[in-house]
DNA sequence: AACTATTTATAAGA
DNA sequence: TTCTTATAAATAGTT
């Protein structure tokens, strides 16, 4: 793109591809914002560098989808409890911002907000976790929900929609610490 | 960012809007394509216009992951049951061909691989959900499941783990057509 | 959809 | 990494 035109095919050497990866993921990221900002576009954006490392952009609506994909939450990925809990806090803030600030005119698209909330299982894990399937199913029958079993055997984290959420925070939302 | 410089904030002008993202979604685009060529990297990028109508790119494992969010998949976007049924089968077609393309060398990223199938549930529709988790849980308690229930009762979608999908693919995989 | 004057992004070098 | 700069690429305003 400057000083000299280049063949878009992989860099071979690896010090240099680095670079390159350091350079045009910000240049991305930026574009990505602007289009946002100028269109009033929602995006998300995940980008996984060579050595695995990941860089996400999003806004609104789109956040807690790809914000928290299976990756970043995944327990093999966790190195420790400490780590885990820091980051379940973060999500738990992050949402209670977002509930806040959720317009009121959303229209239909309200039913497929993502959303987070955490449910404490104890005792058998695959019992309770059917029960509380049960409840969701019953109420909410057409909502998605997204198990995500953690490294802690206590607690599993759910993903779900606003509507859900709402209900089921009265008795199963859980706050850390 | 030629003719003249323009502040970045929000379009006022409809037309004018819709022009920009057209042109800068493709610039976008674009430049996601060039930094996974130049630099092997996973990318998964999602953009909704002003209007709602989703774009997407992604690359090798990010693409079952974002490929088909909340969004795309949610009953209430569905108009008929065909256009249902050919998604499914788009779906599915994809997911056998990436299955076979599978490199070997995934290291422990294997574990994380989103996947998708289909679970067909007859008769009480949450009891056999609750069965179909338990199943999964006991075998694999540290997949992540993510359980998407359709507008057709009789058929219910699941996004699961390379692994998870193994076994349940030999007695519950489902052909459509 | 095309054009083009400019701005922006960035490859190579330091 | 961070900066510099020559040049390629993207794009705002216009047709």
């Amino acid at each position: 793109m400057t000083r000299k035109k280049i063949q878009i095919k992989k860099i071979d050497n690896i010090a240099a591809r680095q670079v390159t990866f350091s350079k045009r993921r910000i240049g991305l990221f930026n574009k990505a914002h602007e289009l946002s900002t100028l269109c009033d576009a929602e995006i998300a954006l995940l980008v996984f560098s060579p050595i695995g490392k990941l860089f996400e952009y999003s806004n609104t609506r789109l956040k807690y989808l790809p914000a928290v994909p299976f990756n970043v939450l995944n327990p093999y990925l966790m190195t420790d409890m400490l780590s885990y809990k820091k980051l379940i806090s973060a999500i738990l803030q992050e949402v209670d911002a977002f509930h806040i600030s959720l317009p009121c005119n959303l229209e239909h698209n309200t039913d497929i907000l993502p959303f987070i909330f955490l449910f404490k299982v104890k005792g058998d894990l695959s019992r309770e976790i059917s029960l509380s399937s049960n409840i969701l199913l019953e109420t909410f029958i057409l909502q998605s929900i997204i198990k995500i079993p953690t490294i802690l055997n206590d607690y599993t984290l759910y993903f779900t929609t606003i509507k859900t959420c709402k209900l089921l925070s009265q008795e199963k939302y859980l706050n850390l610490e």
